[in-house]
DNA sequence: CTCTTGACCATGT
DNA sequence: AACATGGCCAAGA
């Protein structure tokens, strides 16, 4: 008995730690499938648990935000990074080297 | 019930 | 190296 794809990323994106980030295609990726890229996108855009799912901390695989950001504003979702802990560069981008999410727990 | 669109990514030409 | 198309899953019309 496998759970939907949406149960595998809601649980992915949960479980990624405070102050890092990670991509579509990551979370895509730990789901089981790296093309289900758009399936995330359309699980956080349903964001059936705000509060619980931290769609601000899935960017693309560039770190910026993704088109259409409708919880806020791209502004806001940089806000949220900082308090986070993760610092925007000057180009409001995210620097997947440093902050981007491994899949594991340091 | 069938077709299209969708917060994307990877591969092919 | 850049542009275009394919592909996966799910939901709306």
């Amino acid at each position: 008995m496998e759970k939907n794809v949406f149960e595998r990323i809601y649980d992915v994106v949960e479980h990624v730690p405070r102050g890092k980030v990670a991509t579509y295609g990551q979370i895509a990726a730990l789901v089981g499938n790296p093309r289900l890229a758009r399936v995330v996108g359309y699980a956080l855009h349903v964001n059936p648990r705000p509060g619980t799912i931290p769609c601000h901390r899935i960017v693309t695989r560039f770190g910026f935000p993704a088109s259409g950001f409708a919880f806020g504003g791209p502004d806001c979702q940089r806000q949220m990074l900082e308090a986070e802990g993760v610092l925007a560069e000057k180009d409001g981008h995210i620097d997947l080297t440093k902050y981007g999410w491994n899949g594991k727990d340091e």
